[in-house]
DNA sequence: CAACTATTCAATAATTATATTGAATAGTTG
DNA sequence: CAACTATTCAATATAATTATTGAATAGTTG
């Protein structure tokens, strides 16, 4: 094997794994199972997809090592390989949101519909969560919240939002919170409170952002270990 | 604008930045030029590509501001964009070497042919490196050392080493490194030098995994800014 | 400003990726 | 073990990506 050869395979086979994630629909797979697993045809309902074809977009994925699969019952359970893929396609967004303009200008176009320019970033919500006045609001749906969570957050998920506002005080600072830049629960939960009068603001981030924080980064290797 | 729309637009956006990596020249192109800038006909010569396709591939990762251009003289100098895309290229990179066996196969078959297995990880380096019996030795082209390199570093192109062995001592541990993981003058170093009698080591990283080193990462925005 | 040179463009052919349809499969549950 | 159901497969048509060739362009230098 020469060297021509040699780099040839490496850089043909690791763009293969590139490859895997540049596709829309793969993306959005790989944003979606950052928050908990999911059958097929639950992905498929989620992102507007036919089965059979979501079904082969997750065969990519699994090919590539990005997802792996385990059996409940009668349904197959996808989930992310491991945390170093979220962790890429999360670097991957910020590259986008910070250089693609059009990334950008979508974003704030349909945050100024909701009310939900000046999203708080995750750091500043870390440095003030001891703060009695500030209320975290999961507002994914349940099965979400149950795979894991921001500490002392309160699950309602935005189709209860207004049903269960009672439960809301209009001396509270509100967070509301999601998937992830991309998730428009929390914009929605924040032109829904907002209206009301309440105090509210989205986190920029998701939980998957959150739970990120809390590993700690193996630099030498690039590899993510658990902290804890 | 509906949630639906929303979605589409933003994934199909990044779908287009990640769609750019992911092709093996264009993988190629990110690692090479994260050593320094570069024109269009040395990057087809060094890649084995023709200079139209060069041109043609360059575009893309330009279309996506993963890299800019400049101009020298008669030349076109392309470089990256900024440190986070050969950041992005590193993680991609080590999700592979460690998801994908394929890849840590072939890295393993061509390195045991140089003797270049056992390489030392840069963190080990960094901890050793104020020992007086380490000598680091780029072994890269002249104007890459020139563009950076690892401080105390001695510059003696591949293609020199052999003709100025004379310069080198015995007693002396000697670490050669080159451009990253996937380049191959620091395993040829090692199997010139070994042969010659010389212990030698190869660092499993290139320049710029050391210069991210010195980089802190603002992790709440995943961007990246300069330490100093 | 003419000659030169590096780079890009345009057109083509070949390959690869994608969505859709409906049939096949495998695995579970009663 | 039969019936059921979630998932995958296979076939097809359409769309996108890629390498190659040779011509066009833009920018510099004497």
């Amino acid at each position: 094997m020469d060297k021509r050869e040699f780099k040839d395979k490496i850089y043909s086979v690791l763009s293969g794994l590139v490859k895997a994630m540049a596709n829309p629909h793969r993306l959005e797979i790989i944003d979606l199972l950052g928050q908990a697993e999911r059958s097929v045809e639950d992905i498929a309902k989620e992102t507007g997809m036919s089965v059979a074809n979501t079904s082969q977009h997750l065969q990519v994925l699994k090919q590539s090592n990005l997802v792996r699969v385990k059996r409940n019952g009668n349904f197959i359970l996808y989930g992310l390989a491991n945390d170093s893929v979220y962790k890429s396609w999360r670097d991957l967004r910020e590259i986008g949101m910070g250089s693609l303009a059009e990334v950008e200008k979508i974003v704030r176009e349909f945050r100024t519909k909701k009310n939900s320019l000046e999203p708080i970033r995750i750091d500043e919500l870390i440095s003030r969560m001891n703060s009695s006045n500030i209320i975290l609001l999961d507002v994914r749906p349940h099965l979400e919240y149950k795979a894991g969570h921001i500490p002392n957050a309160v699950n309602i998920p935005i189709d209860q939002l207004l049903s269960r506002i009672g439960e809301l005080k209009k001396s509270k600072q509100y967070i509301a919170y999601c998937r992830g830049p991309f998730c428009v629960f929390a914009d929605e939960a924040v032109q829904l409170l907002t209206q009301k009068g309440f105090k509210v603001k989205r986190l920029e981030e998701g939980y998957p952002d959150w739970k990120l924080k809390f590993l700690v980064e193996d630099v030498s290797s690039g590899k993510i270990i658990t902290n804890g």
